[in-house]
DNA sequence: TAAATGTCTTAACATACCTTAAGTTTTTCC
DNA sequence: GGAAAAACTTAAGGTATGTTAAGACATTTA
């Protein structure tokens, strides 16, 4: 009864596989309750005050992830791409406004799921939970470690580190992008740029 | 069988049920894969290079957890008390060295559980999954609510939220601490401070 | 209770990063 | 293919925070 191409869900499955047992029938079971969503460049996935109402895994695009503190001012997050999930776990668990804007820098094909389906599929396939469990650690963990290389600050380091990190994503971003998600200024950031183009000359 | 006084067991049930539902029975069958464990100030709970054996469910006491980084520096990330749950989960899943410094700053009295008890415990009682599951939800909700924060830069104001979020923790913290806590030195906080009590003479 | 250790304050100077603004180049879109 | 919009660069001046150092105060330990 699925509309969602088989190219798709080989992929969603050999996804879940690399966390959890998920056999044939299990699978069956599982796909009906997503559905397919496509957005264009530029288009909002979410935007404030928006409710969360689903989580989506990233068949294929490349998004950016905002959050808007108190005084209005919105900082970049993450740049969630293929294979990831993306979303705002806070907002699509308490049911609250979003203060996160997640925006689709690249034309994007997304797997989804509702809250309702969600808690459905945990009473089915109570494995389910432990997958939804381990993908929260993961989250966690990245986000941890992301606190801490910003603590530890020195922005020409962070470059590096994301450029190591995400080597494909370089080609991917304007420079605006990355200097925020860096935490700095455009400005700035071409400034460093260019120290260290200097610096590589040098040696 | 179990030599955990009743009192915190029954605080424990409590936390637990908080988020999930735990009857009499499940209890009874809970209980017997924590241990419990005592600390006295300035013992470390987590020593890097060590391996993070158990997740630990905090009674009573205070903890400051750290992150080392790659250059050796630490960072101050939180200050786990009572009723949270205290460990480096990164090095609990992946049986890994960590990088994570946790020590008692206060006497302090633990409800412990090892990973081949917790997998235990996963198998006789799925829902075990679902607490873990929204704990580690939890965590990366603060966790994004710490980085942000982090970004929005003026610390001036991160330490009012700070003495807002955790008004009780100020009395147990040393301004050291404090400022660590939100990566500034210990001299500018304490300029900082002194700025802000100036500010509340004026108005 | 004294000595030792750690914490807090103050101040001078250093630095990483921001702001604004203007000019140039690149990309988008009709 | 050309106009409009967005991105990138450069530079001058400003601000938040770091560093170092020294003295006062507080807490722990012998």
């Amino acid at each position: 009864m699925s509309d969602i191409p088989a190219l798709y869900l080989e992929k969603f499955r050999e996804h879940l596989q690399k966390i959890i047992a998920v056999n044939e029938d299990d699978f069956r079971l599982i796909s009906p309750f997503f559905t397919l969503k496509t957005l264009r460049k530029k288009e909002y996935l979410l935007r404030p005050p928006q409710v969360s109402g689903y989580e989506s895994y990233i068949v294929k695009g490349l998004f950016q992830s905002s959050l808007i503190d108190d005084s209005g001012k919105l900082h970049l997050l993450y740049f969630p791409h293929e294979d990831w999930w993306v979303g705002d776990f806070k907002s699509f668990r308490t049911d609250q406004a979003s203060s996160m804007e997640i925006v689709a820098l690249e034309d994007a094909v997304l797997l989804q799921i509702t809250k309702a389906s969600l808690e459905e599929l945990y009473q089915s396939l109570p494995v389910f939970e432990r997958f939804f469990r381990i993908l929260n650690e993961n989250s966690a963990i990245a986000l941890q470690n992301r606190l801490v290389q910003h603590f530890s600050k020195d922005s020409e380091k962070k470059y590096l580190d994301f450029l190591k990190k995400y080597p494909t994503l370089k080609n991917r971003l304007t420079n605006r992008q990355i200097a925020g998600f860096l935490g700095v200024t455009p400005e700035y950031f071409s400034l460093m740029r260019k120290r260290i183009l200097q610096k590589d000359r040098d040696s």
